[in-house]
DNA sequence: CGCTTTTGACCGGCGC
DNA sequence: GCGCCGGTCAAAAGCG
């Protein structure tokens, strides 16, 4: 895991991105980026990376950092990462495979979270939560563990901007756990959806190299609408809900709604690891601090890849 | 009183 | 085999 992080250092942040720059992304490629700013009003970041996400990353990079060449080594690096990594591609559905998520491997970074010990735990107590990881998790044979790393749920982990450790997504967590994070000063955070049969889990640490950044890590797909009785973000809420009704049904006034809403943006990457994150800062309005977070990244990368965030009740 | 957070213990995986 | 590390558990404490 640490050489996750330092990998994840010695990449280059995508800086001064709102989400509205990046719905204005376009899908070609640089050398076509350039058509006088038009952009679909239904244009989405999802179809820029479904259509091209090698070429959607160049020209995100191009544009919110006035580089190409160079810095598309910088994704290419990513995506040589990730070729090591076993993609499970009906997990992730439409997901395009070079920022695709993967629901296996990163057998280094993350040894069985959920195997022997949990059957162990489960075996002498049992409450709700446990008897639904029952199902992920029950058979315990050595094999049976390697093919329960294999399913693992798919990772996105995204970096954010933002003052608050934990952000409001739209969803009800519950913390279980703080671990010191190995070479950082911050600790991470371990958290569970509170929707029973849910077992979506986050993690969430502070950048250790840029304190003012949030690195945020789901796993896990909720098989719930988002809760209406969202604490502190009605107006959140209801977007939410909104976007649950019409999964996949994202506009750009959509988008930019939900970038203002959230008073800040974010750059998604998927995968289980780090090393793919990137980040936007922040619009510099000193005034947007209590906005932050009120939902937006999460609900962004469920947009662009819908099959991992959301898993319909069968 | 019910829910959430804190926190030390514990476990499995992995590298040496 | 041993130690380190990431992840999880669960009792206790905190909070509204």
């Amino acid at each position: 895991m640490s050489n996750e992080i330092k990998d994840l250092y010695s990449y280059q942040y995508l800086s001064s991105l709102s989400l509205y720059e990046l719905m204005n992304l376009p899908t070609s490629t640089p050398s076509s980026y350039g058509n006088n700013g038009f952009v679909p009003s239904s244009y989405s970041l999802a179809d820029c990376f479904q259509s091209s996400p090698g070429a959607a990353y160049d020209s995100l990079l191009h544009k919110t950092l006035g580089v190409s060449p160079s810095s598309s080594e910088v994704f290419n690096s990513l995506v040589d990462q990730e070729s090591k990594h076993d993609v499970t591609n009906d997990v992730i559905g439409e997901t395009p495979t070079r920022v695709s998520a993967s629901s296996s491997s990163s057998e280094a970074d993350l040894p069985g979270e959920d195997s022997g010990k949990s059957q162990r735990k489960r075996e002498l107590v049992g409450d709700g939560r446990e008897e639904n990881q029952n199902q992920s998790s029950k058979k315990v044979g050595k094999t049976k563990k390697k093919e329960e790393k294999k399913q693992r749920e798919p990772r996105v982990s995204f970096m954010t901007k933002s003052e608050v450790d934990h952000l409001e997504d739209g969803y009800r967590w519950r913390k279980y756990g703080q671990k010191a994070v190995k070479n950082s000063i911050y600790p991470r955070s371990y958290y569970r959806c509170t929707t029973q049969r849910c077992n979506v889990k986050k993690r969430v640490e502070r950048s250790f190299q840029d304190p003012t950044v949030v690195i945020t890590t789901y796993e896990g797909q909720h098989n719930h609408p988002l809760p209406t009785n969202l604490r502190g973000s009605s107006a959140a809420a209801a977007m939410y809900s909104a976007d649950f009704m019409t999964p996949g049904s994202f506009t750009h006034d959509m988008f930019r709604s939900s970038a203002y809403t959230s008073g800040g943006s974010a750059a998604a990457a998927l995968d289980y690891g780090y090393e793919q994150s990137s980040y936007g800062s922040v619009n510099a309005n000193p005034n947007a601090h209590q906005e932050y977070r009120q939902g937006g990244e999460y609900e962004l990368l469920k947009e662009i890849f819908p099959s991992i965030f959301f898993k319909q009740e069968p």
